[in-house]
RNA sequence: GUGAGAGUAGCUCAACCGGCUAGAGCACCAGACUGUGGAUCUGGGGGUUGGGGGUUCGAGUCCCCUCUCUCACCCCA
């Protein structure tokens, strides 16, 4: 009987992870949970699926248009979170008494925007954030730099740069030139900087923000300050100094950069860069980005900074905080061009030959025995022609096969082939496991 | 959501101006080389040319709709 076949696809903006992709990624993440638990953040998750009024007007006009949402089987409001932000201020709000604060919490997981997919910009995709809440000091905002530098060095990153600003410098500055009420255009029109330019960004500030030539220059030419942040600071001190917030914001970059070097940054890692607010009026002090020397194309790869109140929607206890996010997509896009990621997808190094049809409780164990010891260990699954069992292995990138015939059988020996050295060795059973041991560590 | 470009085998591409049964390389599968991988040889499966409709004697090719991808706006990971 005929059955329409239906077709295989995925929807608009979703996409499957193969085992080429799906690999790096758990990896990536593996080593973004390290780091983060050597700072001792904690781990956490929340549901997928949150009450509408929960996530709805949070993050603007923008996200509400963004969120999928619709009616559960109970006819209750729903939507998926589409960051991990707003869930965890709702988290916080009902669990914080629980936990106390300062808390520092990770939180790794899928969220979902309704928006339109672009290269590296999907409807679902991972987000990799890390916050410490429940204080206001300046020493977490510094922690963010280290713990971004430590990301991207486990990563295998050594060319990048943390760009950092402070929002009170871009607010006193404004303040400064009564521009106050036009604090959202003006950020949105410099964030730009990187994208459109030194023109682009006049023409929008002129014609977005309204701002007369004499003041669009002025900020252009504060924006384009270049040098160390020593630098950068001593300038900005000696022009703006005087403004109260700007004094203030001068002082947490300063310390911030004092410290992270002293603490052992390598000079260059940290910048000071007038030209980043990061867009939503969301941040109130300090803001990250952070940018591959080798790829400032892909755009920022780590980015955050430091909110007043995270969940003053949900109570009244303040819970200033600060974080950032790691963004795994444009990461792992990165390490693919740069050709950080591994060739072979092999996840078990040993490849045991299903040689002799009744033996195959010899090859299971021996294994066994192997993975005990650590090392992953495959057993080819029918017993076919050992040129074909080498060829398996040889294409999907095992490093060793274990090879047990008639004749080692006998002996009591193995044959250790290695596949990338194209060498071969014969071991006793006993010996089998150090030996192995020894080709995979040499 | 708005605007622009593109969709031919798993991948990279071919098919003059609309004209024979839509091809090639790589990949895949089977076999050979009869206990040792990347090679070679032989054979094979794969396509309703993204999908639907229209024009035409005839459409991969022209027109319309739709889906998907890419780029820009917007926003951001």
């Amino acid at each position: 009987m005929a059955q329409t076949l239906i077709e295989p696809r995925t929807l608009r903006g979703f996409r499957d992870y193969p085992p080429e992709l799906q690999l790096p990624r758990e990896e990536l993440l593996a080593k973004a949970r390290q780091v983060y638990r050597s700072y001792g953040y904690l781990p956490m998750d929340t549901p997928a699926l949150e009450y509408a009024e929960i996530l709805l007007g949070k993050g603007g006009e923008e996200t509400d248009k963004q969120l999928y949402r619709f009616r559960d089987h109970g006819g209750r409001d729903v939507a998926l979170r589409f960051d991990l932000t707003v869930p965890f201020a709702r988290f916080a709000a009902e669990h914080i008494q629980r936990y106390g604060t300062p808390f520092r919490r990770y939180h790794i997981g899928p969220v979902w925007r309704g928006e339109n997919p672009q290269r590296g910009r999907y409807r679902e995709f991972v987000q990799c954030d890390f916050d410490t809440i429940g204080t206001t000091s300046n020493a977490a905002d510094i922690e963010v730099v280290f713990v971004i530098y430590d990301l991207l060095r486990t990563l295998g990153f050594e060319r990048f740069q943390v760009h950092v600003n402070h929002r009170w410098v871009l607010n006193g500055l404004l303040e400064e030139l009564g521009l106050v009420e036009r604090t959202v255009a003006v950020l949105r029109a410099l964030d730009k900087y990187g994208k459109i330019g030194r023109e682009g960004v006049e023409e929008e500030l002129r014609t977005q923000a309204g701002l007369e030539s004499g003041q669009a220059g002025k900020i252009l030419d504060l924006a384009e300050i270049r040098g160390s942040p020593a630098e950068i600071l001593e300038h900005l001190e000696k022009t703006f100094g005087h403004q109260v917030k700007v004094a203030r914001g001068i002082a947490c970059l300063r310390e911030l950069y004092a410290v992270t070097r002293a603490a052992g940054l390598p000079e260059g890692v940290v910048q000071l860069d007038l030209r980043i607010a990061r867009g939503l009026d969301y941040y109130t002090g300090t803001v990250y980005e952070t940018f591959l020397d080798d790829l400032p194309g892909i755009g920022s790869v780590c980015s955050g900074g430091r909110y007043d109140n995270l969940a003053s929607l949900y109570t009244k206890q303040v819970l200033p905080g600060v974080g950032a996010s790691l963004g795994v997509d444009r990461l792992l896009a990165a390490m693919q061009e740069l050709n950080l990621l591994p060739a072979s997808y092999a996840t078990a190094p040993v490849l045991v030959v299903f040689f002799v049809a009744d033996k195959l409780a010899l090859y299971m164990e021996v294994a066994g025995r192997l993975r005990r010891a650590g090392i992953g260990a495959e057993v080819y699954p029918e017993a076919k022609k050992l040129r074909e069992q080498l060829a398996y292995a040889n294409k999907r990138g095992h490093r060793l096969a274990v090879i047990g015939g008639e004749d080692e059988l006998t002996r009591g020996v193995w044959q250790v082939k290695d596949l990338r050295a194209q060498s071969q060795h014969t071991v006793a059973d006993a010996d089998l496991v150090t030996t192995v041991q020894r080709i995979l560590s040499g």
